[in-house]
RNA sequence: GUGGCUGUAGCUCAGUUGGUUAGAGCACGAGAUUGUGAUUCUCGGGGUCGCGGGUUCGAGUCCCGUCAGCCACCCCA
């Protein structure tokens, strides 16, 4: 049965739900900032950009993580249907299924990236919403170590773009295929790899005791395991090859290898990653590694891949704390949003009635052409108007057929004919 | 799912042991100052004090509940 509306009258105050946010115009330009960020560096690194569906079959996301995740998503089904839907709570599965089902006419590897808003129905907290952007990268149909650098140096060209640099950062790399074979020779039999690994992951969190019991259960002799990872980082030919691999990307010291990183994802299969703020002052701010089960898991062909992804939540929060999210104003020139003219009256009639047509002209020869919505005939405020709205120039008329344009940023002024406006504005741009 | 802290205007906040019609600054809008991004001045809109109960002659203030936000735990694809 629907439920009657709460009242008749409007007593009822709508918020935006739990998790999720209100956009207004500098915010927005703040998240279109970091996206323009993602986007100019995956098509640099020579990613293509793919979507799909925002809500997908229910059963795709619990084919890769157990029905589990069912209480950590959005899930509903349509009202008389028999299908149940769940919004998506990252990309992976789409991307699985996407390139299972054209597996065969894709080139080798398939460089893909996508950005798009998830959904996780979780409990907000500091760098974690119900809703929030997403970027992945993705290389699929390549295993070579070279495909691994390759994500390495995209996403760490991308904290270049936004002026973080290597003190700033810390990605920790590590290779699960290394540390299982490391974990075996301690102990570990081949079918609890997958436990210790997980408590591995969780090393940090709980205290030795409790450590140290869990891993005995297991067979894991810790002394064994530590020396053994000590004695093998200076002779690991992996980690050589990535060193050099990274060096010779450029991105050498960006990156530490660390025994500690693991991922609680079953499905890693070799070299995995995290990004974290150097001081460790937030959450991570990325990850990914090598999946080279997941594409047959979803249908297709025995296929590797490499990717990561990245939350814009944890990325504002850092920039924020490093004083790199740039001005409003910055933001609004870097994506282009500054207007070209700020068109506006002196007040006589001939000059009020020529600002409609005026505007309408330029707007015609594609400028962004903006005008004063106040009633004031006041140059002053309406200049202030102009400053507000950023615009390069205002353009102030005095008749029916000329004016004076300003510059704004240079604060100079000429006297022009209204019909040579948008020339000079084409040749400023 | 568990716990802690916080809710007064769009924002930052004030509001006396509980006592008239809940205030300020900023922001927004209108106007004054003979037409240049400033300053100053005047005026204005905007709140059922998050919401709902309770105590009281009287609640923004005290009590209970609830919702929301923030933070931590769980989890973190």
């Amino acid at each position: 049965m629907a439920s009657p509306p709460p009242s008749s009258r409007q007593d009822h105050v709508f918020q935006a739900p739990t998790g999720t946010r209100d956009f207004y115009p500098a915010e927005l330009n703040r998240l279109r900032y970091i996206q323009d960020a993602w986007r100019r560096t995956s098509i640099s690194h020579g990613f293509d950009e793919i979507d799909g569906p925002t809500f997908e079959h229910l059963d795709l996301y619990t084919v890769k993580s157990g029905e589990g995740i069912v209480s950590e998503l959005f899930s509903f089904e349509r009202f008389g249907g028999e299908k149940k839907f769940a919004l998506r709570p990252e990309f992976t599965p789409t991307l699985a299924r996407m390139y299972a089902s054209k597996a065969g006419s894709l080139p080798k590897p398939t460089k893909w990236f996508w950005m798009q808003n998830c959904f996780r129905a979780e409990r907000p907290q500091r760098g974690r919403l119900r809703e929030f952007c997403q970027w992945n990268c993705d290389i699929i149909g390549d295993d070579s170590a070279a495909a691994d650098v390759e994500v390495l140096a995209c996403c760490i060209g991308m904290f270049q773009a936004l002026g973080l640099r290597s003190t700033d950062v810390r990605v920790r790399v590590n290779d699960r295929g290394v540390v299982a074979g490391i974990l075996e020779q301690s102990g570990v039999k081949a079918e609890r790899v997958g436990e210790a690994l997980s408590l591995l992951d969780r090393r940090a969190k709980i205290d030795a005791p409790e450590f140290a019991k869990i891993a005995t259960a297991i067979g894991l002799d810790v002394k064994r395991y530590d020396g053994a990872l000590a004695a093998y980082v200076d002779v690991a030919p992996s980690y050589k090859r990535l060193r050099d691999d990274l060096n010779s990307a450029g991105i050498g010291d960006w990156v530490a290898w660390d025994f500690g990183i693991v991922r609680g994802l079953a499905y890693y299969t070799g070299m995995v990653f995290e990004v974290h703020e150097a001081s460790s002052a937030e959450r991570a701010i990325a990850g990914g590694g090598r999946y080279d089960k997941l594409i047959e898991m979803f249908g297709g062909p025995p296929t590797p891949a490499v990717g990561f992804g990245m939350g814009d939540v944890v990325l504002s929060l850092v920039l924020q704390d490093k004083g790199l999210m740039p001005s409003d104003d910055e933001i609004a020139g870097r994506l282009g949003l500054r207007p070209d003219v700020f068109v506006i009256s002196n007040g006589t009639p001939e000059a009020d009635a020529a600002v409609v047509p005026t505007l309408a002209g330029l707007r015609r020869e594609g400028l962004h052409a903006r005008r004063s919505y106040k009633s004031s005939k006041n140059i002053g405020k309406l200049l202030g108007d102009a400053t507000k709205a950023r615009a390069r120039f205002a353009l102030i008329i005095e008749s029916g057929t000329a004016g004076q344009i300003k510059d704004l940023d240079e604060n100079t002024q000429v006297k022009i004919e209204l019909a040579h406006v948008a020339e000079l504005l084409r040749s400023e741009k």
